[in-house]
DNA sequence: GAAGACCTGCTA
DNA sequence: TAGCAGGTCTTC
């Protein structure tokens, strides 16, 4: 579910909401596999004690900078949300000084708390966050001529771009006029242009919408307030099956590439 | 690459 | 009841 819209609205709500420079009192891991290394008391004995100097976002991982130099390195995966208030499918329970209480929920139990001596251990893995300089048009350009591979499950590699999710690979890939299935080598200087900028495009509006959410269900995105996203109405593509495109009203269609559930528009988005 | 695993809940 | 879901891992 959160992709990086989603993870940096709310690590700004857990920044505002003044998470930075509290101590970790106690921790409740309700569902053990949550957390890494176990065995959960373990983790939870290197943990109580320490500071939370600073909350960043890197990719889709949230990470807590914490004062003993380590790291608590945080995935949302499909359903991962934290909540100032108790609520079923609550996995872990932290409880930091000045009575502040964060509750970490996750129906779907696929978001991993890992608690690292090196945040290189799991950033190395990642390619450039999609919304810093690394992320270029130079270094687009290379990786997409240096593979031959269809340009969805390209832009949803951790280790290409570091963000991009099902939703919004499918929204700036609609944005930019490009088929999903397209070769990433067969992309024109033009076409990577408008494709890297509409990327970085996408994903600031989604911040500025506060992240996208769809359904209703438990598994939906929500902040830390509880609250859905705004983004939703502003989706071209992602979920619009049948549904006139924005720019031509021709009827919108949804494909598998890559494993991957598929929008697009078959008049704006040309596989040739 | 593809398929299965990890999970629960919603919708048709 | 079957199929689907915003994500990644592992194992073919």
């Amino acid at each position: 579910m959160p992709e990086l819209p989603e993870v940096e609205t709310i690590v700004r709500q857990l920044r505002e909401y003044g998470v930075e420079g509290r101590t970790i009192r106690s921790v409740d891991v309700l569902w053990a596999r949550t957390v890494e290394p176990l065995p959960v008391d373990r983790f939870r004995r290197e943990l109580v004690g320490d500071t939370i100097l600073r909350i960043d976002r890197v990719g889709k991982w949230v990470m807590l900078v914490l004062t003993s130099g380590r790291f608590l390195m945080i995935h949302l995966r499909m359903s991962g949300s934290f909540s100032t208030s108790p609520g079923s499918h609550d996995r872990l329970v932290l409880f930091l000084s000045g009575e502040m209480v964060l509750y970490y929920r996750d129906t779907r139990k696929f978001g991993r708390w890992k608690l690292v001596e090196d945040p290189s251990t799991v950033l190395d893995a990642l390619g450039p966050d999609a919304l810093t300089r690394d992320f270029n048009l130079r270094y687009f350009t290379a990786v997409m001529r240096g593979k031959h591979r269809r340009i969805k499950p390209l832009l949803l590699d951790q280790s290409v771009v570091a963000g991009l999710g099902n939703i919004y690979a499918d929204e700036a890939l609609w944005e930019a006029g490009i088929h999903p299935e397209r070769w990433s080598d067969s992309l024109e200087d033009g076409e990577l242009r408008t494709l890297c900028a509409a990327i970085r495009h996408v994903l600031r509006i989604g911040i500025r919408n506060r992240g996208t959410s769809l359904g209703k269900g438990r598994t939906n995105y929500r902040d830390l307030k509880g609250r859905s996203g705004g983004h939703r109405a502003e989706v071209n593509a992602y979920g619009r099956t049948g549904e006139p495109c924005k720019r031509c009203g021709v009827a919108l269609e949804r494909i598998i590439v890559g494993q991957r559930s598929t929008h697009f528009c078959p008049h704006c988005q040309k596989k040739t």
